[in-house]
DNA sequence: AATGAATGAGGTTTCATTCAT
DNA sequence: CATGAATGAAACCTCATTCAT
């Protein structure tokens, strides 16, 4: 189907991209065969390497994807005003997203991918959204203790540093358990934690 | 009447062991073949047939050994009184242990372990691990209730199943940013946090 | 009435051919892929299966002018007279023309052409081919013998056949080792063996 | 069959040649498909991996076998006294031995792997082997002129460097054309051609 | 006539596991 | 017990050809 519209072959990236996210999400990585993918975007295997160079490439825009969709929620948070108030945004859209299962794939993937290339020297790649993600939150903690919401005594890098670590952990619990009820929960605490650490 | 000393085995069902937690660190688990397993352990093929099912088999004993290891601190908790002292020495413990390759390795292993069977059911496996480690909080945090050292108000359950996995997200960072210096920062503010929380 | 002139279609055919020739002498037959020749002829693939058959057909098609541009010196020959003028004619036309990288290209592509259809049946094609080789040489020494300006015992037949493969080396020797310089000094020394055996 | 013999072992890698050579002389480098060489070796796929790295070195060696075959008659020569004598005994190998199918083998791969290296930058494998045929011939031609057998003008090292390509013209045109007795014939031609050259 | 996306057979290579020695 | 050659299924990827647009 030559001289097709790029509407149409976006749809069809997309629809080996969604393939791929689940089924990575649901055999892994390597246990997934492109075979695999091509059968569940409904493609042939050739069609695939149109699209994209490798079965690795899905791999790292998927989780390019999924890296982006997470800082969707900074424009969120400009119009508040106020540091507990954009912290408690940040926790309410936490607790509120993760409900459908394509969310739940990207987790999935994501961790995969990290592990994988953790080996290997990508290092630069973690760090630099190591720092990405700290400088997001660092602006946040900065302003709370300037305009004295928070503590004075935050120690503002360290924390904003700490604060994503701690959170991958409880999605990785997620992704362990699956439990939709004790993820909240944790997400509940968490926060809690987190508001009694910066509160005076 | 075996031809080898048991000791002798043992000490050959270890060294297998030990070269593939190496490997896997290294180079992951799907990446690392059988061979490469012999090579390091300095045996052949064949042999690791004998003293293992499957390189699968492999994976799920060391991730075995690892969680085990955690629980070796338990014993020296014990010897102490105070349940504030008992956190204390849990961060301590922390702190001060992971500087060996190996135990490095271990936890490269260990997250590569969880991912890959957290496709299909092993529910359960997660679940008791959880549990266990849950418990073993519990006890704590509990005594320093009753005792009046933390806060009335501290949410004993919930507190005791989120530790856990805020923990590994630490040493989830740690494995992708591999700086011996920010592990320890992020445990020292963690350690913070959690004191804060617990405290009056 | 067709869409488009004679002209046009024939320059297409043409720049297909060139691109191929280029290709094929750059990269071999089988390295070269459609979607090469598609680019390098400034076309898309489906064009090139408008104008050609196959693959296949252009690397036929390609050694087919090659042959026929060896007999374009025919005619400069018939207009010299006497034989060992002609043989002189010959070398000089050796040595002088090899210059461009097309011819240089197609010699390459020839080569490959004549091991790789010299699997399978074609025995005809290199007889005939061969035979009027062999004939266009006879010719001349022929006129030589009988004029006396060769010597009586030249084996007209055996030497106008053994000409060519002679002079194959020495162009297969070119595509190897790719030195002018070297090529024209073999072709000196060539020429002057020639001389010897042919002149009393 | 572990713990085989080394005899067992170089036997096998053999067998294995054997069949890479014959299936490549019979349908060429590209049509040949490692399951084809498998078949006929009458072993498994996997196991031609063992003892070789890829279908590529197997091309490689059995080219350089084939150049090592080349040399077998330098110690015959050294016996011989006289350099019109070893010329002789030259043509004389080159007369007699072609006639075993396995032979015809090694030149139809021999010439499929020089176009086939003659892409890429191999220039050096090529000239190396040249010089080495070169020097090979020139001490015998040397020889003839410094005791007077052959001409004084005789161009040593042109002549010695023209010789091989010739010879590979009429070994090439073997491959091509499959008469025993043409290439026989040509040989004589070639002969003569020589010593008139080379004789006084 | 022109395009280039689609196809799927087929290529090379890898590797966990077995088993004869 | 120890070995490592043998196996063959399966993986990823390529590409000549077709055909809807």
């Amino acid at each position: 189907m030559p001289r097709v519209s790029e509407k149409y072959k976006e749809e069809k990236r997309q629809a080996i991209l969604d393939a791929a996210a689940q089924c990575f999400a649901e055999k892994g990585y390597n246990e997934t065969t492109v075979d695999d993918i091509a059968k569940a975007s409904g493609t042939s295997k050739g069609s695939i390497y149109i699209y994209f160079k490798s079965k690795e490439e899905l791999f790292h825009l998927l989780n390019e994807k999924r890296t982006e969709k997470y800082f969707e929620i900074k424009d969120q948070l400009k119009q508040l005003d106020g540091a507990t108030k954009k912290v408690n945004h940040l926790f309410q859209y936490f607790l509120s997203g993760k409900t459908d299962e394509e969310d739940f794939n990207q987790i999935a993937v994501q961790f995969e991918f990290w592990i994988y290339i953790s080996k290997g020297d990508h290092q630069k790649l973690f760090d630099e959204r190591a720092e990405r993600f700290t400088r997001f939150l660092e602006e946040i903690i900065e302003e709370g203790v300037e305009t004295g919401e928070f503590r004075e005594d935050v120690q503002v890098s360290e924390f904003s540093r700490l604060f994503w670590p701690l959170l991958d952990g409880i999605v990785l619990h997620l992704l362990f358990h699956k439990s939709e009820e004790s993820h909240k929960s944790m997400l509940q605490l968490y926060h809690q934690m987190v508001l009694r650490y910066l509160l005076p």
